[in-house]
DNA sequence: ATTGATAATTCCAAATTATGGATTAAATGC
DNA sequence: GCATTTAATCCATAATTTGGAATTATCAAT
């Protein structure tokens, strides 16, 4: 026996019993088993904590003690372990992190997560508005966002809604380049760009049917969404832009959608947590709160 | 792993180190065993304490609340079993609990232990003055002293010294029923006996060659050495007396010894103590200053 | 005193648990 | 890419724990 806890736990009852095997039997163990805790634990402490015959035992005074600050220490280390165990009586409280990217998440998720907040008064979320990729770990991020795709597998994560992509341009811009009827018209005229923080380069614009081809240096490169957004609404180049993001313009007729037959298969919209151990309740709520809303939303 | 508290030992130097590699070998221990702890311990509360990668690991909020509480009750634990350890730097305190014949006890033992108590403040006595063999479980005794033999081998027994009995009479005895030159003259004559409590029955007069003969019942029986002494002073009858008890009044002529010849082999006085476990370092030193005291005596 | 019953203990073989080497998987830096 | 490092997993081995059987001590009852 080099368990000192188990040791502590077993004195205990041999404590508030009146004898070995009484306690052997609310412990569930052996007789055996009580003798060489009890042993044990008083060659570790260097004092006897019982006077004891083969037919007697009655507590010392050191053990007397012994019991009571033994008592408090394993109420402790229980209600250590108890706090996480009744998960569905326990009220949804502490701070939960979530990850997403920018433009998409302040114009649907932060409308949604403030709902949330009203009926989960306990909880206290921290969100970082970043298009880098799960850096879950270096952050420490309960929950992240994304759209994309995901290099990392060890995380779980769930495929919640899509995102289309057009290949827009302004009115004036088309009367100026005139209208690209296929890709390779496309790869001779200005365009924009939107780089990816991950890598530092730029995301290559992709086709249904086509790969990235164009000739010429991007006429605009930003890392935000929105700026590429208003650089294409000023008639700078043409840009592939998120469904989410010029869906209105489209309708007013701001934009122009070009070669739509040459629309990239949709990218998708995840929400993952990391998949290491288990996870918190609050967490698991606010995951599939997130999960709902994303699937429930239109992204335009 | 099936200790809450080694968990939450490695749980906190895992805390306290950068990655899981550094604490493993802070602790001694493999890195997989570290791997194991943490997740156990995951697992057992219901929440991550680490957000990790291969190659990452850092604390989550819940992991560094619950290393904050591990720490402390870690702490009183080890407080706990520390408390006894470093036995030479620590004061003596606390309470000796002995027992010891009556006569003996208050005529030789008192006055030493008075005296230990001037050189050891921190101790406390309990001392229970009864000619009942080793109670010791029963009445929770640390040390014993005993005239006589010992039943029982759970006990560290030092024979420290030995009692020498006398047959004495009063001259006004003997003077009435003559010299008894032999034993068998005695066991005509009218005699005194002591009740050994732990029977009920009365001590058997001993003599180096001869057995307890005597053809008729006591002239008086006491359970107290010193009323059996009294009674023989008042000449009611030939008393078979411990050496420190009758010593002086054979001095003084008030007590004749008798057949000196026939005096029995001198029984051991003996300090002991119960060998189970350990022994708590204040019990050792009174038992030994006991045994000091008791060997350096002349008990007359 | 002898016997019977029971509790504590000791011994030991069997079952359980822990351990770390070898391997795999992932992440980082060159 | 490739080498390096860390965490996780697998698994045979080592270490510990466990309780049955036997032993010893105690107490009660005959």
């Amino acid at each position: 026996m080099q368990n000192q806890l188990e040791m502590l736990r077993i004195f205990k009852v041999v404590a508030e019993s009146s004898n070995f095997k009484e306690a052997s039997i609310r412990l569930g163990i052996s007789p055996q088993s009580v003798t060489r805790a009890i042993k044990e634990l008083e060659e570790l402490l260097g004092e006897p904590l019982f006077y004891r015959s083969t037919r007697n035992t009655t507590i010392t005074e050191f053990g007397k003690q012994m019991a009571q600050k033994s008592e408090g220490v394993i109420d402790q280390i229980d209600a250590l372990f108890k706090l996480n165990k009744s998960p569905s009586s326990q009220r949804l409280e502490g701070l939960v992190k979530i990850t997403m990217p920018n433009s998409l998440g302040q114009q649907y998720l932060l409308p949604a997560l403030n709902n949330f907040l009203k009926e989960h008064p306990g909880i206290q979320f921290d969100l970082r508005f970043s298009n880098l990729i799960d850096n879950v770990v270096a952050d420490q991020m309960d929950i992240g966002v994304r759209v994309g795709f995901f290099s990392n597998n060890r995380n779980v994560a769930r495929r919640v809604n899509e995102m289309k992509f057009h290949i827009v341009g302004t009115p004036e811009l088309i009367a100026k380049t005139g209208v690209p009827n296929k890709v390779d018209d496309l790869f001779q005229m200005p365009y924009t760009g939107l780089i990816d923080l991950n890598t530092g380069r730029m995301w290559p614009w992709t086709f249904s049917n086509a790969s990235d081809g164009f000739s010429i240096p991007p006429a605009f490169v930003t890392d935000d969404p929105e700026a590429e957004l208003a650089a294409v609404l000023a008639g700078i180049g043409y840009g592939q832009l998120g469904d989410f993001l010029c869906e209105k313009y489209i309708r007013n007729g701001r934009l122009i959608p070009m070669l739509p037959e040459q629309a990239p298969n949709p990218w998708g919209v995840y929400v993952y947590r990391p998949q290491r151990g288990p996870v918190a309740e609050r967490v698991r709520v606010v995951f599939d709160y997130l999960v709902k809303v994303l699937s429930d939303t239109s992204l335009y």
